[in-house]
DNA sequence: GTAAACAAGACTAAAATAGTCTTGTTTATG
DNA sequence: CATAAACAAGACTATTTTAGTCTTGTTTAC
């Protein structure tokens, strides 16, 4: 599968909502509602993409959300990180908090790296404008994403 | 993460076992021996790679598993299908068995498939043979990949 | 001061994954 | 032809990860 997990879908899907709105400020409580979450899993979402810088929030009351740069300037690889940590095939590719538990049997050395920057480039290279614009770079409309949370 | 689940990782572990004895029957016993993973888990692991035709086996007293095709021929891709199904980083591209649930929320209507089909020929691209001789495409030796499963 | 909004984290529930176990089939060998 | 070694298949359990909720606190406009 190599799934992207629920909660990335769901940040795009927030900042979807965000760049269709440029320069208002929404609530949570709005975003959830044109997203189609519950609040509660929006201001979660909304939690790790403010740790990840991506968007910006005022608080108190007429408080909200919005962009903190152009989602041109946003790439798929960000919003990935931002919910999921690094992007890394394998375990020690990131940092290695332990070693290799298979001494003798690891026979593979390297280029995983390779492939991890494959990826991570792949992913680098579509921005969320493209994403929310596909017309722009592909004229076809295709498929859309599942999304599961039924909102109550 | 987008990370390889541990049967992947298995999977690659036990294809290496193969590879580096080219032209054996090895039982899964002899090849959870040299993986450092239990016979069981070997065993399902090559249900697996024996269903996507990546190995073959020999029922019987003597009997035991070799590699179906040359592993300069099974790509990272391969293996992964074999394991965790299709690549696919988002539900609705590969098959769409249910439609998107945000109808008017979903503003982007494709390029998932693009950013798929950059992924999946970045995993096409390297090749076992590859991966187990690293030095032959990279110079440098790297991290180690990790495994968990500590065998009994 | 109050209400609306974000902030943070604990907690629970659900789903996916990993690992084990049992039972059955095939086949070489004595 | 009985036995043992091996694969085959799938059910089952346990673990881990992920998703979702809840509670409590802080900020700020009015």
């Amino acid at each position: 599968m190599l799934r992207l997990n629920r909660m990335t879908d769901y940040a795009i899907l927030v900042l979807g909502v965000l760049h269709g709105r440029p320069g208002q400020l929404l609530s949570s409580a709005q975003i959830a509602q044109h997203a189609q979450l519950t609040q509660a899993t929006v201001a979660k979402t909304i939690k790790a993409l403010v740790a990840a810088g991506l968007i910006t929030t005022i608080r108190g009351t007429k408080g909200g959300c919005a962009l903190a740069i152009p989602a041109s300037k946003i790439s798929i690889a960000d919003v990935i990180e931002a919910i999921e940590g690094p992007i890394a095939l394998t375990a020690c590719v990131e940092g290695a908090d332990e070693p290799c538990s298979v001494q003798q049997g690891c026979f593979m050395s390297g280029s995983w790296n390779q492939i991890n920057g494959a990826i991570r480039s792949a992913l680098d290279g579509v921005s969320l404008s493209d994403l929310f614009n596909p017309t722009n770079l592909f004229p076809a409309a295709l498929e859309m994403p599942k999304h599961t949370e039924t909102p109550s």
